[in-house]
DNA sequence: ATACTTGCTTGCGTTTTGCAAGTGCAAACA
DNA sequence: TGTTTGCACTTGCAAAACGCAAGCAAGTAT
């Protein structure tokens, strides 16, 4: 995850977010808007605490998400998707559509998938829109 | 890239082809619909031959490639999408999109989304549409 | 027959990952 | 005010994955 292999928009974007951990960070983003670094150590899969600080510096220093103070308490960070962040959101519903296409996923995600596809355009933007007010 | 992690459509997504390489093997076929192991190698990433081995595998494994006899040759394989890669088409596009948005990406890669931002679903539905016929 | 191409496989040193334990600071508690 | 707890990371180290170079078997060309 270091430099640039080459400039095919492709190659690009997986030198940034193409890794086995960094899409479900930005998911855990999407669904929640706002993570402390401990809510991350408890989503299901279970990323280790170390490539854990390292996925999110790197998502950091690439613009995709930012550190903010917490309103409570010095003690805690929290992590937001910045607009780049968001951005990704077509590319996240897109690869859930495939999921749902060829795998066997939890209802409540069909569920979502089934609004998403009355009218993808507008699921879409009304998603982006709401990430952007928090 | 062994067992899967979680129930996520993310998840599952990733633990298939959320490596470095299998969506740069994928975006080759999705190029030339056909392709022999030499081909792969080079592309201009210049992926390891035991790398690429293990990719292509794997992701036949999972059912998104298959290799065919190639018709002039015993000694040539030749690697194409199968219905579930081909589905990975409006993925690809999205990305595409994201980078070409936040990247600076080359010019016939630009050219290619302008096309696309006419009418997406359409470009979509003839791209996949073309794939299926090789 | 011989040399060359093609599609891998093997060895091996380097890098990345994953697990466990530890550190530093802020907040809560006694 | 001293102490314990919670939170955000770091560090150490073994295991796995990666990357490069060389090797190899089957097929093709000369």
């Amino acid at each position: 995850m270091k430099s640039q292999r080459s400039e095919c928009p492709i190659s690009q974007s997986l030198d940034v977010w193409g890794d086995k951990w960094s899409l479900l960070i930005i998911r855990d983003l999407m669904t929640a808007k706002q993570l402390t670094y401990g809510d991350f150590l408890k989503a299901p899969e279970g990323i280790a605490t170390n490539i854990l600080a390292a996925r999110l510096l790197m998502l950091e220093e690439n613009g995709l998400i930012e550190k903010l103070d917490h309103p409570e308490s010095k003690a805690k960070v929290l992590y937001r998707l910045t607009g780049k962040g968001i951005d990704l959101v077509p590319v996240m519903i897109e690869i859930n559509l495939w999921a749902e296409k060829h795998f066997t996923i939890p209802a409540d995600r069909k569920a979502m998938l089934k609004e998403v596809k009355k009218d993808k355009e507008g699921f879409i933007k009304a998603g982006m829109k709401e990430l952007r007010r928090s």
